[in-house]
DNA sequence: TCACCTCGCACCTTTGAAAGGA
DNA sequence: ATCCTTTCAAAGGTGCGAGGTG
């Protein structure tokens, strides 16, 4: 782990040229002064305003790859990390105030997709968005010093499409495109969010977008996992990209997968179609499937060149869920003082324990703590807004091709924003275990810019993300819910509110998620585990075959 | 029939405890 | 006693492909 950390601070160093890469928020409103609870930073000065801040994407280069391919994310009922993972580097925090900092992933339009003629084809209306749930990074919250020391990963975030998912990963349909946002949220006195007056910021990088798939549909996708994913490694080919050798003992015979076939037939089929219907020589198959997302056209046909544009009205179920689910070594959480408290009051559905939101929860305003230890990288917990009139705005989508929008806003009094216009959209009921519901505002489609505005009323936790000619969709308890996902969180409702490291902990302070203090707000005491260093991509370069 | 999903598999990396040395 | 490095087993992350489902 200290390796981990050691090394990614030095890759961090390395990474750290300025580039155009880095987008530099403009500046902040501040903060009404009419919040009756207004937060207040862990330091104040200057940095109240988040103006200074930037936010790189890191491996920006291997997620555009991805992203002219068209990138897929395998979603399981288990759960499935994002491949690339999720990175960033930040820089420009005021080393000594308190930043959290999540990721959410909101749907990129309202359509659902299907993989036709070697391309993604809009294949009907998009099913109702599943239950929000937001990834907090399991350092959170940490002083800026600490964001900027090196690589913040969200590598441990999961995709999941079990609706009822008990373990806090992030829950998405398959076949539609999804975009993942990162939000620096300022951490006030009690190291909670979501108070009025809250600053923070939203980042999004358009070429993280994505379509959740089940398995993967283009080759090239494929590849170009297997390429640069480690885990993948066994699928690597020694030297051509569509042969691998069968590791089976005794059997070295080269294997052409059913989906190379398929791609092989799909491609040659769609590049005779090309022919046909456009008289237009690609010259290679694969150009067939390529998006021009840096044209603000994804997916070329069927009307949905705008479709990324399009504004969902979404709205937010006040309520609070909280799931953990349990590092692979159990025992180890027997030294942890929070772990009986733990299991004694927790649902136990699997080996892999999860906790539920204890009766305690139905109340928006109980403190929910989690401990330090247990906030391992492996762990995860969910928070639910409760009570939380979101504010989702999205980051303007003027004329970034290759930046990240950003937004920069402060929870403060509501705003008249307009609404988007999804209102029919229904949510569906995310079982007993997470109950709340909150809006999640579709991306507008890339190009993203810097927007800043006070934000609106924030009586429990909401995120929001300026947007220029959009509005934030109304809290509605009848909507999606957005939960917080804290890896390494535990249930510890009713129980003891902090949560001591072992001894010889990097950071000796205990961490403590309580979301939703009488506030309404989310409280991440002390957090200060180190994120795991994350598995790097090699950055080898796919062979188109 | 088909598109999509689930599950088990083999292969691989990552993780963290234990052991040993400085 | 402390710190560092190495070793190793277990956990867990991959895509594949057969089979299931609606």
């Amino acid at each position: 782990m200290l390796q981990d950390k050691s090394s990614s601070v030095t890759d961090e160093r390395e990474s750290r040229a300025p580039s155009s890469q880095e987008t530099a928020l403009p500046p902040c409103r501040s903060p009404l002064p009419v919040s009756p609870a207004p937060m207040v930073p862990s330091s104040s000065g200057p940095d109240q305003n988040m103006e200074n801040m930037k936010v790189v994407l890191h491996e920006r280069e291997l997620w555009r790859r991805f992203h002219e391919a068209g990138t897929e994310m395998i979603i399981t009922k288990a759960g499935r990390r994002m491949f690339p993972s999720y990175k960033v580097k930040v820089s420009g925090m005021n080393p000594k105030t308190k930043y959290i900092l999540l990721v959410d992933i909101v749907p990129a339009d309202d359509h659902r997709y299907k993989f036709c003629d070697n391309k993604w084809m809009v294949a009907g209306k998009a099913e109702p968005a599943m239950p929000g749930r937001l990834y907090v990074h399991p350092d959170s919250p940490a002083t800026g010093a600490h964001w900027m020391r090196q690589l913040v990963s969200f590598q441990k975030l999961k995709l999941t499409n079990n609706h009822l998912d008990p373990f806090g990963h992030i829950i998405l349909n398959s076949m539609h495109k999804y975009q993942p946002r990162l939000h620096i949220v300022k951490a006030d006195e009690n190291n909670a969010f979501g108070s009025r007056n809250t600053a923070y910021c939203t980042h999004v990088f358009h070429e993280t977008s994505f379509i959740s798939v089940t398995s993967y549909q283009n080759h090239k996708i494929t590849q170009l996992k297997i390429e640069n994913n480690p885990f993948a490694k066994g699928f690597r080919g020694s030297e051509d990209g569509d042969l691998r050798v069968s590791r089976i003992p005794g059997k070295e015979y080269p294997i052409i997968s059913k989906n190379m076939v398929r791609q092989k037939i799909i491609s040659s089929q769609n590049h005779l179609t090309g022919k046909l219907r456009a008289g237009v020589l690609s010259g290679h198959p694969q150009v067939l499937s390529s998006y021009q997302y840096d044209t603000g056209t994804p997916f070329s046909n069927s009307g949905s060149q705008d479709a990324m544009s399009n504004n969902f009205p979404q709205s937010r179920d006040p309520s609070l869920m909280y799931h953990c689910f349990k590092h692979r070594d159990n025992s180890r959480h027997l030294e942890l003082g929070c772990k009986r408290p733990y299991l004694e009051t927790a649902s136990v559905l699997s080996e892999e324990h999860y906790f539920r939101s204890p009766p305690s929860y139905e109340s928006p305003l109980v403190p929910h703590s989690y401990c330090a230890e247990a906030m391992s990288s492996r762990e995860a917990c969910m928070y639910g807004g409760i009570d939380t009139d979101s504010r989702v705005g999205v980051a303007d989508a003027d004329d970034l091709t290759s930046s990240p929008s950003v937004g920069c806003n402060m929870w403060a009094a509501r705003q008249p924003y307009p609404h988007y216009g999804m209102e029919g959209i229904s949510y569906q009921p995310f079982t007993a275990h997470f109950t709340n519901s909150a809006p999640i505002a579709p991306v507008p489609h890339q190009a993203p810019s810097m927007v800043s505005r006070p934000q609106a009323d924030t009586d429990g936790f909401s995120l929001s993300t300026g947007q220029r000619g959009l509005s934030v969709a109304p809290a509605s308890p009848s909507s999606t819910s957005t939960s917080l996902v804290v890896p390494g969180a535990r249930n510890k409702a009713g129980l003891s509110p902090l949560y001591h490291r072992k001894p010889g902990s990097p950071m000796q302070s205990h961490r403590d998620l309580s979301a939703y203090t009488s506030q309404g707000t989310i409280t991440l005491r002390d957090a200060s585990h180190q994120y795991q260093g994350g598995m790097s991509s090699a950055g080898s370069h796919w062979s188109d075959s």
